[in-house]
DNA sequence: CGGAATCCTCTATGATACTG
DNA sequence: CAGTATCATAGAGGATTCCG
């Protein structure tokens, strides 16, 4: 992203978290530890395990997962937040909460406007 | 997106940011308060005015920004964020905060790995 | 078990031209 | 000035098959 103020590094910080499951693997990372590739599919059935696998890779590529492979067969591979990912729960966490409130805003909106429809 | 635990409502938040231009019209509305379309076309000379338009009309949508027009030839309408889209802003600071670290943290990693490469 | 390889689809974005 | 209307395209994501 060009022609943001300030040398804004928003961006920098909202390439790492976009991507459809990405979310969706932070979380349950954050809150089981460690956990294997089947272990996450089986909690995110609708993934393909393509797109499983890339977006591990990228978060891996940014130092904000760890991976540990075991050299054994069949294979096992371990995926957990590192202390450096950790610290995006903070945003995340923040996120959330903006997110609450914002749907009960849009809620209240609804209302409002269906109030204004009906005795307007 | 689904298969998230706790309810989580972090894709809440990030559905109203993410876009290619988002950010960026939302730090230049909350830089200079009220601008035209023409003069947010002018800072940001790479968006078309179609994307522009249609991510003007979701941030409105979403009651992030509020859009007057005042009825004159030729027209003009003014953007400028809401209160409530205000209420982003310690998320995006926070972000930004996170993105600087981060690319330290990178330039960090590959200064360490050059070292590797020419003393291991 | 944890992938890689291939092919396909769909949506966000872009280029261009036109208009009240 | 501030759009709309059309058409085109890249890339993210998905479906399926194969593999050590």
């Amino acid at each position: 992203m060009d022609e943001i103020p300030d040398n804004c590094k928003v961006a920098t910080t909202l390439d790492m978290i976009v991507g459809k499951w990405k979310i969706a693997i932070m979380l349950h990372l954050l809150h089981n530890g460690t956990m294997r590739f089947n272990e996450l599919r089986k909690v995110m059935p609708s993934v393909t395990q393509k797109v499983l696998t890339s977006h591990l890779r990228e978060l891996e590529e940014e130092g904000i997962i760890k991976r540990v492979t075991y050299p054994q067969v069949p294979p096992k591979v371990e995926y957990s937040m590192t202390k450096y990912g950790e610290s995006l729960q903070m945003i995340l966490d923040l996120m959330h909460d903006w997110g609450v409130s914002h749907l009960a805003q849009k809620q209240r909106q609804q209302s409002r406007q269906l109030f204004e429809n009906d005795n307007g």
